[in-house]
Parts: structure tokens; C-alpha cells; sequence
RNA sequence: GCCCUCAUCGUCUAGUGGCCUAGGACGCCGCCCUUUCAAGGCGGUAGCACGGGUUCGAAUCCCGUUGGGGGUACCA
């Protein structure tokens, strides 16, 4: 039998990281056993889904390492809908499911609360389709379903307490549990790996697939991803698009690595760890059982050192589209016609060991391709105090009347300012770094003034000069 | 409420009865290096939720308590 996974996301909305985590277990899988990947986009719920949501999956997939036409699909499941009324249909036939006209007022006025579920009222009424009527899946109502769960175990459900759920709105159409079930018997999958969220659906599920004749799929159930209140990450309330991780510049190979550390980890005291590691060593059965937290700060770390380990010109590229901005990439401050790749290229090593994120790389070299550089107010207080302008005087005088416009040179005109005051290096580029570059933290200064040249970085001294 | 589920440093984890005076990573703190900031090097901080068992021996097995998470739709 060869193995048969699936990924079926609904297009509700901007990718989930948490998506994207299931998404690789699922592929890792599916690598490791010889089977294949199946995407299934689940786009029946018309009212909230958009096509460019599923092409954002798609798209989102592809940079997370999981590529198009290396998987099957994807299929869409509202093409499918026919089959899934057909299965409802033949449930019913079979005696297996009810029409039910209750409505939820009915359900939860004889529960007495609106938690207890449904009663089976209509059960015996034996009613017929029609205006208003919901098919109801008949429920055991003695034993208990038992789950083969690959993470988990074998959790086991009490069939009494599984209520006669709905299988097809009164309009006909199928809905989530007779859906999901019915595409994945047709796709033949035998393995489903999803977020924790669904266990409970999970007998459901499986009285569906021995109701309609076939062996159900073994299980497995990762704990969700949550946020620093310990609750399941949410659209709306965290950030959980991987877009906009991507497009803060968080490498997907970082990304990837860091997602699967969620709940699982590789041999050894290592976790930076190469794909192929990671493709060859994980089991889904080894995942935690319990919630992991999405900790950005060590997501950070983790992009911090997959930038470092960069060569120098897959750095420069790497950088690009922040330099230029794309479609959801701000542009720079800088005007196009102002940027130099030379310059850019000169300075991108200083760079690199500096950023963790791809778009801080702009702040980090603005002051080379605009007119005037960003000037931070606590920048400039905290430089700016009494002896600036003295330092300030002193450097445009060294400066200018350097032979050679190096670095080096550049350094021992300053340290030879700082001396003839009895002030330390530190101290004394602190001025000339606000006026040249309009913050107190950045690139090395020297070199950064050698590539602004003479003239300009002269030109900013006078200027902060006259402001002070 | 009910059902399911989980529980090692602040966080992510290693650990599957003796190798654990519990290891690594992120964070945090300190030192070194140093033109700022990083990077790098070195060091430190901090944990087996609690209570009972089982056993010669429990982070590891069992029970309970407490606490957390998920679900509880004619959404997916």
C-alpha cells in the first residue's frame, strides 16, 4: 500500500504558519514512506473564501519548500460536491442518516443549555427531505470508537456521547465532516496528520468512513501552535501569516527549520540543522504532545545565523527585493535613480553579521543613497552634547585635509582629533556617526564614510554642525 | 457544564527505571574583543506542577489533585 497523505487547507485567509508546520510534517512524511502528497484546497464555504486566498496557499507552499507539480494536486473540493451529496444520499438510503427539522433554538431549548448538543429527536419521525431539513448522521449508541493515532495514541470516544451530527444542510450540500471524508476516501488517503483541533472530529470522521464501507486512515494529531497566552494562534489576533514573515525577510529555509523544531527535535545538541537533516530524522510520532509556543525572538536567532551563514553575494541578492520593494514589500526611502549596487555590494559584508531580519538591511545603508540622512532625535541628543562641535570642527578639518580617503586613514585623522582632546575613539566618533549617518548605532563608521566620500560626508558634518 | 487531551529551565526541547548533582537552544545577566551596534569567544541565571503509590532505585511506570490546551455550528 503505498502511503497517501493530504494537506487540505480552506482559502479563508492569509497562510497559517501553523499550516505551513502541518504542510511539512505531512510532505516529511510522505518523502520518508515513498508516498505522495496530495493538496486538496477546501473551498466549499463560498461566503468566506477568495481566490487570491488559494493562490496565496499555493504561493506560500512553494516558498516553504513544498513545490507545485511535486505533489498531486491541487484538487478543489467544491468540484467534488456531487459526490458528497451522492454519499448523503446513500446514508440516508441506508438508513444510516435522518432528516431532521429542528433548528437550533429547538436543540438547545430541550438541552437547557446550548452546550449539551443534539438529542436525536428526529431520529424516528421519519422524515422525508424537504424545506428546512438537515441530514443527521445516526450515531452508535452503545461501544466506543477507538482512534489509531500515530502522535497520541489511541484516544477513545464513548459513541453515546457522540451527538447524531449534521452531514447535509437543508439546502442539500454537505458540510465539513461528510465532505473532508469523502474527498479523502476518493483521493485514497490512508494517513491524515492534522492540528490537534480536529481530534474531536476525528470519530465522527471515522463512524463516516466505516458507514460508507472503507477502512479509515490512521490518524495523527499534532498539539497546536499558541501564542504567549498559551491560546491556539488565531488570524485575528496574532500574527500568523507566513507572507508577512516573509516579507519582514525571514528566509523560508530558517522558517522551515525553526516550524519543525515546534514540538520536535533533531539528534544532538543541535537545532540549526540542514533540511536534509530534518527530512531524514524526523518521525511524526515523536512530536510532543502538548502546545508549543511560536516564540518570534527564536525565530529571529534562528534567521540571524541562516543570513550569517550566506555567502557574501547570496546576501546581496538575498537583499534585493527590500532595496527596491515588490507588490507587499515597502520601498525604500532612497529614489531608485540614488542606488548603487557597487556601493551596496562594498558594504552588504558589514551588513550581514548586523541584521536578522532582511528588511532591516535598509536602515542599515540608507544614509548612502539619500540626499540627506535619516536624522533620529535620540540619536542626536545623545550625541550632540558639549565638545560636538569641537569634534565636529576638528573632523571636517582632518578630513578634509586627508591625501587619502580611506578607511584607515579616515580612523587614525579621528583617533589623532579624539587624542588632541583627550578623548577616546569611542567618544569621539559618536558625533561624527550621528551627523554622517543620523543614528548612534549602525555600520562601522569608517568604512561607511569611504564609500559615502569626501565631499557628502563633509557636507553632512557642516550641516549638523549648523544645527547645533 | 460535557467530551478529548496535555504537563522537564521564562520559552522550544533532550531524556523512554540506574549514564541526571537533568543536557542543548532562544532569552536574560556578566566578562573578553571592540570606533557605535552586531558577530565571535568565555562564564552565569533558571526546570522535572503537587500528592500518593510501584521499585533496591524514579523526570522516566500507575493513581489522584492542580493547572493548561482543544472541541462543543446546517464553519472548515
Amino acid at each position: 500500500m503505498t502511503v497517501r497523505v493530504r494537506f487540505a487547507p480552506s482559502p479563508t485567509g492569509m497562510f497559517h504558519v501553523g499550516g505551513a508546520r502541518t504542510a511539512l510534517q505531512n510532505w516529511i512524511y510522505a518523502q520518508q514512506h515513498g508516498g505522495v502528497f496530495v493538496l486538496r484546497i477546501e473551498d466549499t464555504d463560498a461566503a468566506r473564501n477568495k481566490p487570491e486566498w488559494t493562490e496565496g496557499i499555493l504561493a506560500a507552499l512553494d516558498w516553504i519548500g513544498i513545490e507545485r507539480g511535486t505533489y498531486e494536486g491541487p484538487y478543489y473540493q467544491s468540484s467534488y460536491a456531487p459526490d458528497h451529496t451522492a454519499a448523503a444520499t446513500r446514508l440516508y438510503g441506508e438508513g444510516k442518516a435522518y432528516y431532521c427539522d429542528c433548528t437550533r433554538d429547538d436543540v438547545v431549548a430541550r438541552a437547557g443549555n446550548k452546550h449539551s448538543g443534539y438529542d436525536g429527536f428526529c431520529r424516528d419521525r421519519g422524515l422525508e427531505a424537504g424545506e428546512g431539513r438537515a441530514l443527521r448522521f445516526r450515531t452508535p449508541d452503545e461501544g466506543e470508537t477507538v482512534v489509531v493515532d500515530l502522535v497520541r495514541g489511541k484516544p477513545t470516544f464513548e459513541n453515546k456521547l457522540i451527538e447524531d451530527f449534521v452531514i447535509a444542510r437543508s439546502d442539500g450540500s454537505a458540510v465539513f465532516l461528510l465532505a473532508n471524508v469523502v474527498d479523502d476516501m476518493s483521493m485514497g488517503i490512508n494517513h491524515v496528520f492534522r492540528a490537534e483541533e480536529h481530534l474531536p472530529n476525528t470519530p465522527k470522521q471515522q463512524l463516516l468512513w466505516e458507514a460508507l464501507g472503507h477502512t479509515p486512515p490512521v490518524w495523527g494529531h499534532v498539539p497546536v501552535i499558541v501564542n504567549e497566552k498559551r491560546q491556539k494562534l488565531s488570524k485575528r489576533r496574532d500574527k500568523v501569516a507566513l507572507e508577512s514573515y516573509r516579507d519582514e525577510g525571514y528566509l523560508a529555509a530558517a522558517m522551515r527549520n525553526y516550524l519543525m523544531l515546534l514540538g520536535w527535535a533533531p539528534s544532538g545538541d543541535r537545532e540549526i540543522v540542514p533540511w536534509s537533516v530534518i527530512e531524514e530524522e524526523f518521525k511524526l510520532d515523536e512530536v510532543n504532545h502538548a502546545p508549543a509556543f511560536f516564540d518570534v525572538k527564536k525565530l529571529r536567532a534562528f534567521n540571524g545565523e541562516y543570513i550569517r551563514a550566506l555567502s557574501v553575494s547570496e546576501f546581496t541578492q538575498v537583499c534585493a527585493p527590500w532595496l527596491t520593494g515588490t507588490e507587499t514589500i515597502p520601498a525604500p526611502p532612497w529614489a531608485p535613480a540614488k542606488f548603487d549596487a557597487e556601493i551596496f555590494a562594498t558594504i552588504a559584508p558589514l551588513a550581514q553579521t548586523r541584521i536578522a531580519v532582511l528588511a532591516e538591511i535598509v536602515e542599515n545603508v540608507d544614509f548612502l543613497f539619500l540626499d540627506e540622512p535619516v536624522q533620529e532625535e535620540a540619536s542626536w541628543a545623545k550625541a550632540m552634547k558639549e565638545g560636538a562641535a569641537d569634534i565636529l570642527d576638528g573632523a571636517a578639518a582632518a578630513f578634509a585635509a586627508l591625501p587619502d580617503w580611506t578607511a584607515d586613514s579616515l580612523k587614525a585623522a579621528l583617533e589623532a582629533v579624539g587624542e588632541a582632546r583627550g578623548l577616546k575613539l569611542g567618544k569621539t566618533q559618536a558625533p561624527v556617526r550621528v551627523a554622517v549617518t543620523g543614528r548612534t548605532i549602525g555600520l562601522p563608521l569608517f568604512e561607511s564614510v569611504e564609500l559615502l566620500g569626501r565631499d557628502r560626508t563633509l557636507a553632512r558634518i557642516s550641516a549638523a554642525r549648523a544645527r547645533l
